[in-house]
DNA sequence: GAAGCGTTTTGGATCGATCCAAATGCGACT
DNA sequence: AGTCGCATTTGGATCGATCCAAAACGCTTC
């Protein structure tokens, strides 16, 4: 069926169709002041040639593309990957189709993504900015006119512009509750270097939640990495202390797993001799060993938020910047909770 | 700077600096045929008027639009998070964007999604198909001119387009070799439901290896679940049989760690009492409890590959279908070689 | 049969770039 | 001075859709 010919247009199935290019544009458009009839008859021709919607022409003529920028500074980061699926799975809804590209944390890459995006005319810009990004980006941005949703992180000490996250504040609040439950007074937070909003908003939660407690904060910043590896190194350090901490909150759960590594390594029992909280809640938490008690950040659910909250500015354009913080859950496990220890043994 | 007013075109550009329009056209497109002086001329004003180059207008005439669609069956899969990192990495060095969608596995979404892309006139396509992906599809898209090439799946028995993927083949005769050095004889394959084409691949290639080796295969599809969690049912139920391997290839890296933890539980030590071999070398292979044996499959190089046979095919379309094959390699472990057992323990 | 009115349809201009064949400028050579 | 060659520059047509004001149509109503 398919023309093996040149690129079918619109001129020709007008032709086709004894009708006018303005009618097919107004059938492509699911006009309804088109007559049943007439649309029918060119949605057959449509078929008939194998006619293929060139959105790039109508782009030209009306400013819209149906498509919005992804910007992520970790690509192949798990959680980005969930949330990805989200907004994925949002936009599919909307007809919507999206970019997606990484800055592996390059402001000057990120700089140069975002401007090739503009010039592909996206609608929206989920932006999840690289450390370091400069305040001056997303003023830029704005007198461009470009709605753009911060994800995640956000540069300067509070959001600008729209922004979806998660609730890490509150949730931490929830973890230091729950240790001080169980009696834990020396509770530490073990993060990243301290510079990425993502450091900054826990570091703020954990002191929050660890003055409200009535309790000294313990704060291990380390390098900027933030997987297992660093995790466990950096356990070991602090667990061959005189007197370590007998709780740990971990900056992710990659981190923390590292950390549960480490316990094991120095045949300390996690959860009894020392707790260890995630954040995240990724896959591998509940499948651990032992099950890793994780502060759950729902990365899917922020990726549909975003979307919806991208879709809601194209059609809403210059409304008031929104600000959507998602709940966070604890998934209480065995690893911050000697009770349910190896209950799941008899799975 | 930058003009509060409507779009600058490259017609004001060539007001702005006295050419005509074909002038400034020349000069976007970095033509060596612009004398130097009318050069800058022509780039000074584009500073000055804050000018954005409008792709999808070039587009209509040019019919190229420096963008390719990448569709994957599952985008929260780790594995295809490193793997689009390697195509977003390549493809940023050649000044293209993708963009990124995922089917869920659903034959009827990956349809509209390959349609919806072909409506934003993408130059190529890189799919990795749903599973049950009608034969008819790749035909189709070929027909339309449309280079597409298959990663790590592809429809029907063999490849019949470009392809980029993983000798999983060999690389399972590696791992069969391995386990029989080690003295194994009982060597089961733990695996999907069989119906996609990587599970096709693993079979194949473990019975090949078997048979090399003298050994009666033994094939354990499962459910299509590819989790931890089905890793850990599947071998509780294994190992619990009368006379059960002693050696266990998996899937992938996230069934063999399922698989640890069914022996953990079944108080029985891994790579002692059975040995565990995983296929992907993720992150968690090395650092998990005791590390995994797996067969690393490279999915950043992979990505890499395949974005730049795309670009192949957009250089010099009609070329003559290509099958890239890339080398795996085995990370011997802990979990397959009891001699490696505890020795991390000194780090 | 003309006027009035609501529903459909239409032609031409337009979006912002590229392509191409032809024009221009300029120095050298006869 | 006239001609040729080379490096630059140019206008107009074009890509494939949308937008808009106006035309055509069909029906009632006077």
């Amino acid at each position: 069926m398919p023309q093996s010919g040149k690129h079918v247009t619109l001129k020709d199935l007008a032709a086709h169709a004894g009708v006018s290019r303005s009618t097919v544009s107004l059938v492509l458009q699911e006009s309804p002041l088109v007559a049943r009839h007439t649309r029918e008859r060119v949605m057959a021709a449509a078929r008939a040639l194998g006619y293929v919607y060139n959105r790039g022409a109508a782009t030209l003529r009306s400013a819209r593309t149906a498509t919005i920028g992804v910007v992520v500074h970790d690509i192949a980061n798990p959680f980005f990957g969930a949330m990805v699926a989200g907004i994925d799975e949002t936009l599919q809804n909307a007809d919507y189709v999206s970019f997606l590209a990484g800055t592996g944390d390059s402001p000057a890459r990120q700089q140069r993504l975002v401007q090739r995006l503009r010039e592909q005319r996206i609608d929206a810009l989920l932006l999840c900015p690289a450390e370091n990004t400069p305040d001056a980006l997303i003023n830029t941005i704005n007198t461009w006119g470009l709605p753009c949703i911060e994800v995640m992180r956000h540069v300067g000490e509070m959001p600008r512009g729209h922004y979806v996250g998660a609730d890490i504040r509150t949730g931490l609040g929830r973890a230091v509750a729950h240790l001080v439950d169980q009696g834990h007074h020396r509770i530490a937070l073990l993060t990243g270097a301290g510079h990425s909003s993502s450091d900054r908003e826990r570091i703020a939660g954990y002191q929050h939640a660890m003055h409200e407690a009535g309790l000294a904060p313990d704060i291990r910043t380390g390098r900027n990495e933030l997987t297992r590896c660093a995790g466990l190194e950096r356990t070991l350090e602090i667990m061959r202390e005189t007197s370590p901490p007998t709780a740990l909150i971990c900056h992710n759960d990659l981190m923390a797993l590292g950390a549960l590594l480490a316990l094991a390594r120095l045949n300390l029992t996690p959860g009894v001799d020392c707790a260890v909280i995630g954040i995240d809640d990724s896959d591998e938490a509940a499948l651990s060993e032992p099950a890793l008690c994780s502060l759950a950040t729902h990365p899917h659910a922020i990726g549909q938020a975003a979307a919806e909250l991208a879709l809601a500015c194209i059609a809403a354009p210059d409304s008031a910047p929104r600000r959507i913080v998602l709940d966070t859950s604890l998934r209480i496990r065995a690893s911050a909770d000697p009770s349910l220890y190896r209950l799941q043994e008899s799975s």
